[in-house]
RNA sequence: GGAGGGGUGGCCGAGCGGUCAAUGGCAGCAGACUGUAAAUCUGCCGACGGAAGUCUACGAAAGUUCGAAUCUUUCCCCCUCCA
């Protein structure tokens, strides 16, 4: 059923693994991170970039995809790697997490109860998901089905099952029937993935089951039940860290290891560790490109300002004057050529190449960490790494 | 020389008798951001104070009024048109 993927793991640390992903468009060196590029485009990043960045994987979102230019559109032009001009391995989400995001913000501010915007999601039942397309107002319906046909045709090697991402505020009786309707979806796109297989795709499960131990063991049990060839855990991971690593460590419990593992939508450096500690394979997140272009550069933990973030804000005035490149170890094109004082002033003076420059670093040091973090466990000295990076 | 229009907080620009320390926008200073409706969003932004509050403020001065950025007079400066 996945002739062209295997999971190879190469190593065991405890939890922690060393692995090699392989795909229909190469390997991927695990614990690894993808970078989204939600709409075909890592924002304001090329292929290129990507590529001297050592990226190994990206993402593309289905939903986005489907509101335009529509798959078909993408499958006519000879699918998204070549599209988009990306011949790397390459993951779609399904749309799920648009249940989550374009009802309730987010995930921050669902968290703290601000109502952000209004809702674009019209409905959800058994059947699927009603939105408004966020290019055209029209509604549009999304089912198991209709996204597992979206992403066979956009053609990604990863794909992933239809969920609802379930906010952190549901009770636990919804999270409990969204959890099972998740289940009904993710086996009906199993059943259209396995109706369509043409070996070129795998398929993610996901667990979901909120922030409860009952249901997130019950949930990593049906999904390694069922035939999917990769496990990812979604959902609300709840709303402090502490929570966030509990609840991961719920949803590990019944899982089946022998698969790759992927947490959904997290990305932060402390994070990737203690993931990667619980054993979690693969990783995504729009953090390292969306704080780029707020003017936030990630910094090992010697060259933070504020130890309680993970990276340096470069509009703050303090850089104006500020020579030196956002890290003096790092060898990334812009700190190659860079100084903080430079990129203030671009973001200052609303410079494109601002965002650009810092996402470029951001991916770099993404890449290096999740590099390091595989030195560290085939080294046997992850603490030290740990030390470095945190 | 004649006719008219203006001068508002760092800048632009509303307000045209009380509810105005003065709408907005920009700039400035912070903060947030974790399967991207995000090159976005939020807060602060005269001075002193933690705050309640106090003081100084709409070109300058004098006045009218219980009360003026808003009305009157004079002065200073800018702009447009006519000679």
């Amino acid at each position: 059923m996945y002739r062209n993927f295997k999971f190879e793991v190469i190593s065991c640390h405890e939890k922690a693994r060393l692995g090699l992903l392989h795909t229909s468009h190469g390997a991927i060196k695990t614990p690894a991170f993808i970078f989204c590029g939600t709409k075909a485009s890592v924002k304001g990043i090329s292929p290129q970039q990507l590529k001297e960045a050592k990226t190994q994987i990206i993402l593309s979102n289905t939903y986005h995809l489907f509101s335009y230019p529509g798959s078909e559109y993408i499958k006519q032009r000879g699918g998204l790697h070549k599209f988009m001009g990306w011949d790397g391995p390459m993951f779609t989400d399904s749309g799920g997490f648009q249940i989550f995001s374009l009802g309730h913000g987010s995930v921050a501010d669902e968290i703290k109860g601000r109502r952000s915007g209004i809702s674009t999601l019209t409905k959800i039942n058994e059947n699927g998901a009603t939105f408004k397309s966020y290019w055209d107002g029209s509604e549009q319906l999304l089912t198991p089905e209709k996204s597992v046909q979206v992403q066979r045709d956009l053609g990604a090697d990863l794909i992933v099952a239809f969920d609802e991402c379930t906010p952190y505020h549901s009770d636990k009786k919804y999270t409990e029937k969204s959890m099972e309707r998740s289940h009904r979806w993710e086996k009906r796109s199993l059943d259209e993935f396995i109706r369509g297989n043409d070996y070129s795709q795998a398929m993610y499960g996901i667990v979901q089951g909120g922030v409860h131990e009952d249901l997130r063991k019950r949930s990593a049990e049906f999904v390694s039940s069922n035939p999917f060839f990769a496990t990812a855990i979604g959902g609300t991971l709840g709303a402090t860290k502490e929570q966030m690593y509990e609840v991961v460590e719920m949803a590990m419990k019944g899982l089946d290891i022998s698969r790759p593992i992927h947490l959904l939508g997290i990305g932060g450096i402390s994070d990737i560790f203690r993931g990667v500690a619980l054993g979690i394979d693969t990783f995504d997140c729009v953090h390292p490109t969306r704080i780029a272009r707020h003017g936030g550069a990630l910094v090992k933990s010697a060259y933070r300002d504020d130890k309680r973030r993970e990276h340096i804000n470069l509009k703050r005035s303090e850089y104006a004057s500020d020579d030196n490149p956002i890290e003096m170890d790092c060898d990334c094109p812009t700190c190659r050529n860079f100084s903080r004082a430079y990129l203030h002033y671009l973001l200052k003076a609303k410079e494109l190449l601002a965002l650009q420059a810092i996402a470029v670093h951001n991916i770099h040091f993404m890449n290096k960490l999740m590099s390091a973090v595989r030195y560290g466990l085939e080294a046997n000295c992850l603490e030290s790494v740990k030390n470095e990076w945190c």
